[in-house]
DNA sequence: AATGAATGAGGGTTCATTCAT
DNA sequence: AATGAATGAACCCTCATTCAT
């Protein structure tokens, strides 16, 4: 058996690494998807590995043949939701060319649209969220500086608000307990502490939120 | 003979019962002081028992002999911090009868204030903040609203808001690399996402602090 | 008031010295009777300093005054027990010059009957009793066995049976969940054990218990 | 290929389960070995986890990979005592269609011949013995009662007798300090105890006992 | 690759005992 | 004497990681 093996591995060693590189992605992803899952219900120390070995039903060896630490596992996990994000959010909406308002507008209602729809995505997001490159929406805030769109006492200030007043609602939201309208509100209030007029708010608002198809990840 | 036995044992029980409730209470502080620096700096579950006995300079067992867990000195450590922050901020400014505006805003000046003058203190807010009371400024909000001094689309999203931006504006703080006048710039800001009129705002902004002395606690 | 006080001490210490060693006295006892309790409650390990100190309504401090450890409260206590089990039983009969079968027979009733009505005085007796010297029967026994009233296999083994039964015994009494005339039962089965007729047991049993009044200690 | 592949996995699996199977087993067997000496050398309370560690030659960890805690362990240690006593006493015992007497007696006489070969497992009953189904005799004793071939006082005395009488034989045995026929005679004294006449008594002692294979457990 | 048994450093808690007042 | 705060050794338990199969 040993030799028909050794045989079996020469002649299809191609085709069979091939398929061990999809197995691996897809043991991979499975791993990420149980890990967001955990690190969102128990957060970043509250976390075990024993959760994510359950979650992912997987054993102790095969994570750490894919990973090498729960650091590692939290950092990649970290990194995979931001490249959904600009998957899924940025790239999409670098794509309209209208005035930073619109664009910020816009992309905090699908932004929230996902966390409403995906408490546990909400959750990782709102508790873990330490990865800096979420920062799609600080270049809208620049620009809209520059053309006097947002009218704020500085850039520094104006992030702040936005960040805190993301994740605090992101956190709140989790909790499923939100009012009605509820994100259309912190929109809506983010907006206002940029400095835009109500008037203006309410027509971006009243707009169409467009439809954007997941990408699969 | 008997009379004066009782005499000086009481006096003298008392004087020892006096000195035990003194000792108590400054270790106790001790411990709460050195906890609150420990937790800011390592966070809520990164932070361990030893920090703590280290911080303060005490042993284990004493340290048990005024916690039950560590989970108790959290709590406790916390709730200090509310009384004191009461003490100082709340309390204070409940005196003055000015108007919501007015009064939040003064209010987030002290506080930030003395975030930027006790990076621990701020540090700890911001990372660990939990328990519920800060809500102080909550009643100036619903009131600012009634007399449609704050226009929001809700108390909730405004509270969120509020909120967030003002732990975001911590942990920044914290770091200790902070733009000049960024205390003053946040506390704008959010005085914008309530709906405050630019002029107001400036106007409100210029009126001197008022000066609170710290009560020892 | 140092002086007076030097005064007064020297002028009565006599009598303060005699003061001092019936409050000593008082004070062992007291521990020693809430030690009692504690170890009959919780046994030998369960037992810690802090329920004694409670029980007795002293301090640390007090405590450590008058015994060096746990251990040798421990075993104070046991010799009290003996003390007062020798005082208030083996004595009283040793004067009854009777036969061994009778004085063994009325001494484990009279025995009984105190465990019934002192329970934690029983489950100290049934869960501690380590110390030796509760052979005072052991001496009826040997002399039952020489004059043939008692017909066992070998002194060792009555012993044994003896001994067991009686903790056992205690033990269940401390449950408090014996049925009715269960301690002359056990008292009748040991004689059987012993080797001694039904008849002649029915014959002792019949006779009343002497009353013995218990001798304060 | 595909099916091959199944199969050449199931085999596998199924192979490496079954060897994990038995090397759990083997190292609970060890584990619960190791306790049950522990246990009986220090006794429910002395015993410390490092001691079975030791006695074991695990680490921590594994220990905690088969038990919960220490108390699961006690539990599980008593458990298997029971189990092995039921599998090569009582249910042994179970098959001779004799008379009581002769029943308990076989049975007591095989008890303590366990109990003086094996001093570990001798202390171990008579210090831990809590958990109850050790009741197999106390059948007989109900049985022979009825039969008039027990005549005592009650059944709960008799049973009260015969437990604590096994239990002081079995911690005088383990002393090691025991005179020849001690075994025996405790089982005479019991039977005496139980009612039974010397000479039915001498006659059921002088036949033979029957030799008990020990399965292995 | 996958498995899961074994490891051991690390952290929380208890409690007998000491000691300054 | 009495008090009770302080001490630290000893214990239990968790969990990330390694390793033989």
């Amino acid at each position: 058996m040993a030799m028909s093996k050794v045989k079996t591995k020469k002649l299809c060693s191609d085709h069979r690494t091939q398929v061990g590189v999809q197995r691996r992605k897809k043991t991979e992803a499975l791993i990420i998807r149980a890990a967001l899952n955990v690190f969102a219900e128990k957060g970043r120390d509250g976390a075990v590995i024993d959760d994510v070995l359950v979650a992912a039903d997987i054993s102790r060896g095969t994570f750490y043949n894919y990973f090498d630490s729960v650091e590692q596992l939290l950092e990649r996990t970290s990194r995979w939701m931001v490249e959904d994000l600009i998957a899924n959010f940025i790239e999409p909406l670098l794509i309209m060319q209208v005035d930073p308002a619109e664009r910020l507008c816009t992309g905090l209602r699908l932004f929230f649209q996902r966390a409403e729809a995906d408490r546990e995505w909400c959750r990782f997001i709102g508790r873990i969220w330490t990865i800096g490159p979420l920062d799609a929406p600080s270049k809208d805030i620049r620009r809209g500086m520059r053309l006097k769109i947002f009218t704020v006492p500085s850039f520094d200030a104006a992030l702040t608000m936005q960040r805190g007043t993301i994740r605090e609602a992101l956190l709140r939201i989790a909790t499923g307990d939100i009012p009605k309208r509820y994100s259309d509100q912190i929109t809506e209030v983010i907006m206002q502490g940029l400095g835009v007029g109500k008037l203006r708010i309410a027509e971006i608002m009243s707009k169409p939120l467009p439809v954007i198809k997941q990408r699969a990840r």
